[in-house]
DNA sequence: CTCGGTGCAAAGCTTTTGCATCCGC
DNA sequence: GCGGATGCAAAAGCTTTGCACCGAG
């Protein structure tokens, strides 16, 4: 998928002044792997993301990767996912709707939807509970009725 | 935490039935680790499960936990989370009223709460995307606003 | 020039697998 | 007794860590 160019700039920014507030180096490598996630569509996983920039012959390490995640995922320029697998799923989080996930039991596929009042329900519970929510993940886990599911097993 | 005999007995019954259902052993291990998950409260981890049997002298390996664990979930006598850490936790599900999970971003601490309204949520989205969705995962993440928080970093 | 960041490889942890032995049926 | 289940240990898979070197500030 090519890289919206515009909302990449922004997103830039918005890292840019997290790093410079926080202290850290803008280094070539930090840019690059935000530059690869947007212009990724859907989930990814770490090595998925290392063996990209591998194949554009960009030389990063694993450890780099990890370690660049973990300051995305703090500037909310990211998400991360624990889709049920031993296995962790990020995904670009800046400019799209937030939304939540169906995932059929039997492909796998990951269907996203939205709905309101998720949110509504984290703000009464946040009152209730005297927490201040930060974020949520809401998982439905099911199977497909339609033919054109892609069941297998 | 004493075992709950009458819940047990009930649930050992629907353990039974599926196992013949299925055509799979009675085994004692299985019984054992079954027995050994509703003498629990809370959450666990297949590492504390195991920790607990070798501490009772009970003879069982950590490749059977994780089998029984696999079997307990098909016939819905427990759930399974993952709870964002790259370690799945457990908590049997029998007899217990269905609840969601508000983790303190700071010290870690889950609290369990109850919303109707994602059932209804669940019902709706099923509707609408054609899944027979059969069940969910629905985790709110923030900082408890309270003085008698645990919050530690 | 300094010291935070990177790359690489080794180590750590959870989970899975292979195989000989055991025991439910 | 047969074949599924167990126990043990090795292997696999994801993530973290240690250390020498590099390069952003």
């Amino acid at each position: 998928m090519p890289l919206n160019t515009n909302l990449y700039e922004e997103v830039k920014k918005i890292f840019l002044a997290y790093l410079e507030k926080k202290e850290l180096r803008k280094t070539p490598e930090r840019f690059a792997i935000l530059e690869e996630i947007y212009s990724r569509t859907d989930h990814f996983d770490v090595e998925e993301l290392y063996i990209s920039m591998k194949n554009k012959n960009y030389r990063v390490s694993r450890a780099t990767v990890y370690n660049t995640l973990d300051i995305l995922l703090d500037c909310n320029l990211i998400v991360k996912h624990q889709f049920g697998k031993n296995l962790a799923q990020y995904e670009k989080s800046y400019g799209f709707k937030q939304h939540d996930h169906l995932i059929c039991t039997h492909c796998h596929k990951v269907t996203e939807f939205c709905d309101p009042r998720v949110q509504n329900i984290q703000n009464m519970i946040g009152d209730l509970l005297q927490f201040d929510i930060m974020h949520h993940s809401l998982i439905f886990y099911g199977e497909c009725k339609k033919e054109n599911c892609e069941n297998k097993a």
